[in-house]
RNA sequence: GCCCCCAUCGUCUAGCGGCCUAGGACGUCGCCCUUUCACGGCGGUAGCACGGGUUCGAAUCCCGUUGGGGGUGCCA
């Protein structure tokens, strides 16, 4: 490698909810930029004013704080080529423009878009593109359309020729200029366009490397010869090397869109998941640490990760992958570390106070090794306790559960582990298991999952808890018995 | 239409000319564990798109075909 520090940067547009595929997209930079001792730069490209939202700009930093990427220069923390937001880089773009301008790399456009296209139509073209109407007006000629009052875009000059690079994922793409028309750099009011702002910004930001997405490939050719361009004027050091990391796809062969539900990044964070399980698994589409092993932490991706490793097939979304790597990580955790993660939900949901009683702290603590190595999601944590929490004027039944279980048989159950377990003298774990043991296992005869079910909806609400005699000793004696005889009633 | 990219089990992938009668993971199926659920354990299922080359030898290299995707804006 050369002695050139890396320096890669993710440049998000602020409009609508972070697509999982950003994650994806900012996870292999910034993994890139860690293992080189590189910089991870953030910029926002917010040149479309239509378009942008300052909830979407929200939503970004709120998505890699919680994903934990940390940015060495970018919103909220600044850095030596501030401002990191385009909509705050105005001047610089109109300076840049000025100087391709005045070296003659520009040209001024009058066509409309119908007039363009009715040029191609008559000449039976196959080119696409704008057809260069304007590169070599005349003085004349261009007062004539001024004074015709027609605006003008600004074009770049593509010069002639293949254009080839060496994509650090696919390998050498040439292209022909033929095929890669002159674009706007600039609407006619002036406004800087993304042609232009991204590779201004990735010149005077020092980017050494883009990793981006497929959809940028065929833009590839055309900025080239741009970061040529504003080198010649000053700007930038060149052409930094490009990277093109393959699509997140949905079900079928169709990129995951922003209206698929799966496509929403934060989505992940509300239903539970833990942002290193999120990680590993968008990690894995498009890399693997090893052929036999797909858990691992975010530091050991930063030692393992090469650009050079991605793979450039398009890579489908699959949810109950991306569930199953949570779940490793989840078992990777503490219970202690379950507990403080899921303490968030567990609160918004109302299990248990806000901020935590003493008490609910305490049940918590008691609790929480019963439930944590079954739960695969931090949102499986208020289900599985609610039933410790809620008061007893609020405890509710599942309807489905107590249709099915709390018939008959099942209530007759009940009836005899209220009355086995209301003779305890010692209210325990180990007492209520060998008391409901002997009533229900060894003198009704019944089979243990047939016995403990109806015992288990009429305790906790649901057919799915924790243990049972372990939830019953918790629930404690008075409120335990008290299910008990309202399952009957 | 034109340009570009891609092609190993259903899915994500390992494989970078012989170690491959293709390995792992998810899914799925069966079994075990088991008071539900979850965990865990064991086993099965399933793939190199097709056709030509190159080579002693090809999943691996080359060409073509087919299929899929993307681009083709005064959006980013």
């Amino acid at each position: 490698m050369n002695a050139q520090p890396v320096r890669v940067r993710m440049a998000p547009s602020p409009t609508g909810s972070p697509h999982v595929g950003l994650v994806r997209t900012a996870l292999y930079n910034w993994a890139f930029a860690r293992h080189h001792g590189g910089t991870f730069v953030f910029r926002i490209e917010d040149t479309d004013a239509a378009r942008n939202t300052p909830e979407s700009y929200q939503a970004l930093l709120d998505l890699m704080r919680w994903v934990g990427l940390d940015w060495d220069e970018g919103p909220e923390v600044g850095g030596p080529f501030a401002p990191y937001r385009q909509s705050e880089r105005g001047d610089l773009y109109r300076d840049a423009l000025a100087r391709l301008t005045e070296a003659g790399f520009t040209y001024r456009c009058f066509c409309t878009n119908d007039e363009v296209d009715a040029r191609r139509k008559a000449s039976g073209s196959k080119l696409q593109g704008y057809d260069r109407f304007c590169r070599d007006l005349s003085a004349d000629q261009v007062a004539a359309f001024e004074g015709e009052g027609r605006a003008a875009v600004t074009r770049f000059r593509m010069p002639d020729g293949e254009i080839a690079f060496d994509d650090l994922v696919r390998g050498t793409i040439t292209f022909h200029s033929d095929n890669v028309p002159d674009y706007a750099l600039a609407r006619a009011n002036g406004d800087p366009l993304y042609p232009l702002v991204n590779p201004v910004d990735d010149a005077l930001m020092e980017i050494t490397h883009v990793l981006r997405g497929e959809d940028l490939l065929s833009s590839t050719p055309r900025q080239i010869p741009l970061y040529a361009a504003l080198q010649q004027v000053g700007i930038g050091s060149g052409v930094p090397r490009f990277g093109h990391l393959p699509y997140v796809m949905g079900q079928g062969n169709k990129k995951l869109s922003k209206r698929d539900p799966e496509a929403n990044a934060l989505g992940y964070r509300d239903a539970g998941f833990l942002p290193e399980g999120l990680l590993n698994y968008l990690a894995l589409l498009g890399w693997a640490i090893s052929g036999d092993r797909d858990i691992f932490t975010l530091e050991e991706m930063v030692q393992a990760f090469d650009i050079k490793d991605v793979n450039p097939n398009p890579a489908r979304f699959d949810l109950k992958k991306a569930d199953a790597i949570n779940a490793a990580h989840m078992r990777l955790l503490s219970v202690e570390e379950i507990t403080h993660r899921a303490l968030p939900f567990l609160k918004q949901a109302g299990v248990v106070s806000d901020p935590v009683s003493d008490a609910d702290a305490q049940l918590l603590e008691l609790a929480m090794p019963l439930v944590a190595e079954r739960i695969n999601k931090l949102t499986e944590a208020v289900e599985m306790l609610g039933f410790l929490f809620v008061d007893e004027a609020d405890f509710t039944l599942d309807a489905a559960d107590a249709e099915k279980l709390l018939n008959e048989d099942g209530l007759a159950i009940v009836r005899a582990s209220h009355d086995a377990l209301a003779s305890l003298t010692t209210w325990s774990t180990a007492e209520i298991q060998a008391a409901l043991q002997t009533t229900l296992i060894d003198e009704m005869e019944l089979k243990p999952r047939n016995a403990f079910g109806p015992v288990r909806v009429a305790v906790t609400g649901r057919r799915i808890s924790p243990p049972l005699f372990e939830s019953l000793e918790l629930l404690g004696r008075e409120r335990g018995l008290a299910r008990l005889k309202r399952a009957l009633a």
